[in-house]
RNA sequence: GGCGGUAUCGUCUAGUGGCCUAGGACAGGGCCCUCUCACGGCUCAAACACGGGUUCGAUCCCCGUUACCGCUACCA
């Protein structure tokens, strides 16, 4: 019974995109690409209270960034659309009619009030509306068939529900967590048509996977509860032959305490949590994402992907192509995770340093121009090259090389007073006297000889003279080798500015 | 509360009855490299939730307990 390989991701736009809705989308993609299958993506706006301008376009960013396109969906089209629900209302409202005509599902019609006071009643923290006490409100359960047609007619408003059967077990097995069951007398009756004619999910994600083909649902844990309805649907609806198969996946969680990783915890610690920046078109507030925080798509993906997956060996870095290929459900872990950021900054940081400088080039271009500093690429290519390694955010490449294109504002004069001395003053004035205009080629080995040959024909240990000589030229200890930033800073700009420096040193 | 799920170092995880003295990675400690910071190499510390079974033998199988997570809306 083999069948096409048809996976979809059903978000609902209403604000940012969740880590765990980007990994959910990488399984779906890797899933299909691997089976030569299709991708959709399908909008399930069914809330016009939760809906948000904005959120749709905000997702197929998300997933363009990522490199996780859709095959078929809002944006690519394809035989089985509309792929938005808020357009295939008519068709909910005909498959619930059918259930409702065979006695699968009822018209409710009570009210907000007489559903609190009820569930007062029956003490329920969940809808209390089920098997046992359904009889006891007004419905077409209860109610004649003239009256329910009075109601209606007369405009009351009202609602289908699902009638849950009585007294049957529901199996269906998980690829991730295998066997599975429910007791159907322990399930309530779900809305499966809200009064504004909108189906809930229940019944829209339903009838969408099966007009759409889907073969495997890759969803959170969060709707692990609520397949037993799904799975009675498919049935009921005649289409349990189609049902498709499905995989749970384990939840990302807070990384230290209790629940679900939300988008607060990103911001009381610091982190994104977002794929990109949101801005919530209401309160204009902007929440950043891990683009906008300066991951590299790839790298972002593949820490996704190892988030509650691994291929069985100590491999943790991983193309897209690669993930495709050794990606298999039954290796994808049954607990939750604790999000890790140390983790996901050591994923970025790793292809950051293993990446070709060229790969930033326009990043760091823009970024320079945004400065006003004009530079040859070749030149901020071998820059890269030397401080790449040392990044684990792309702004950071800016950080650990502004030096190279702007002298220091100021040095650090307190990290090398203690070592300097009268000795070290005047062995950088002869250099610089009689030395430095020797130096030719000015390039980086050349220019170590040089030192080093000046200060021991001098007596002096050479090692000693490096840490100064890099401050002088970059301002403070950091950076790659002293010799290949006077290389790239130039022999006339390396000699201002070991003569700034050198002044400062000597002032006190 | 009810129902469902999960349970290995602080964190992500490997492990499918003997290969386990429980492996790797992140984070942390130390050492080496060294002109600083990184990178890299080496190294230390760090875990099978608990109690019963099953078995010659349990991290691994079964049961219970506990803990955690999810669901329990006319939200998805």
């Amino acid at each position: 019974m083999e069948r096409k390989v048809r996976v979809r991701f059903a978000p609902s736009p209403t604000g940012g995109m969740h880590l765990g809705g980007m990994r959910t989308v990488l399984y779906n993609y890797l899933f299909a690409r691997q089976h030569n299958g299709s991708f959709v993506l399908r909008i399930e706006d069914t809330d016009r209270f939760r809906y948000v301008e904005g959120a749709e376009q905000y997702i197929k960013d998300c997933l363009k960034w990522c490199g996780l396109e859709p095959d078929e969906g809002v944006e690519q089209g394809g035989e089985y659309g509309p792929y938005r629900q808020s357009d295939r209302k008519a068709l909910y409202q005909r498959y619930a009619e059918k259930l409702i005509a065979q006695g699968d599902a009822y018209y409710a019609f009570d009210t907000p009030e007489e559903l609190a006071e009820m569930r007062k009643r029956v003490k329920s923290q969940g809808s209390g509306y089920d098997q046992h006490h359904r009889l006891e409100m007004k419905n077409s359960l209860t109610l004649s068939e003239d009256e329910v047609q009075k109601l209606i007619d007369a405009g009351a408003p009202y609602v289908v529900r699902f009638k849950m059967p009585e007294a049957e077990s529901v199996y269906f097995k998980d690829l991730i967590r295998g066997e599975i069951s429910f007791e159907t007398n322990q399930l309530d009756d779900k809305v499966l048509l809200k009064k504004d004619g909108m189906p809930t999910y229940h019944l829209a994600v339903v009838v969408d996977d099966y007009l759409m083909e889907i073969s495997h649902i890759f969803r959170g844990e969060e709707w692990l509860s609520s397949t037993p309805l799904h799975v009675l649907l498919w049935e009921k609806l005649g289409w349990k032959d189609a049902l498709p198969d499905y995989a749970h996946l384990p939840l990302i969680l807070k990384p230290n305490g209790k629940g679900k990783l939300s988008k607060r915890d990103g911001d009381k610690m610091g982190f994104p949590v977002y794929a990109m920046n949101w801005k919530d078109p209401k309160t204009g507030d902007l929440t950043e994402g891990f683009k906008e925080r300066g991951f590299l798509p790839e790298a972002f993906v593949n820490m996704l992907a190892l988030l509650g997956w691994n291929d069985g060996t100590e491999q943790e870095i991983f193309s897209l192509n690669e993930l495709v290929e050794k990606f298999s459900i039954d290796r994808i872990h049954k607990g939750g995770a604790k999000f890790d950021y140390d983790r996901a900054l050591w994923f970025n940081h790793n292809y950051i340093k293993d990446c070709p400088s060229s790969e930033f080039l326009s990043y760091f271009k823009a970024l320079l121009e945004e400065k006003g500093i004009s530079v040859e690429e070749e030149k901020i290519l071998t820059i890269l090259d030397l401080i790449k390694e040392r990044c684990s955010l792309l702004p950071e490449l800016w950080e650990n090389s502004y030096y190279f294109f702007q002298r220091p504002g100021e040095w650090d004069v307190k990290g090398v007073k203690k070592k300097w001395d009268e000795e070290k003053s005047v062995f950088f004035k002869a250099l610089l006297e009689e030395e430095w205009d020797q130096i030719a080629p000015f390039e980086e080995e050349n220019i170590e000889k040089h030192i080093r040959g000046f200060a021991e024909k001098r007596g002096l240990k050479s090692g000693k003279m490096l840490l100064p000589l890099r401050v002088m030229l970059v301002g403070g200890k950091f950076g790659p080798s002293v010799f290949a930033i006077a290389e790239q800073l130039g022999k006339e700009e390396a000699k201002a500015r070991m003569e700034i420096a050198k002044a400062l040193f000597d002032e006190d």
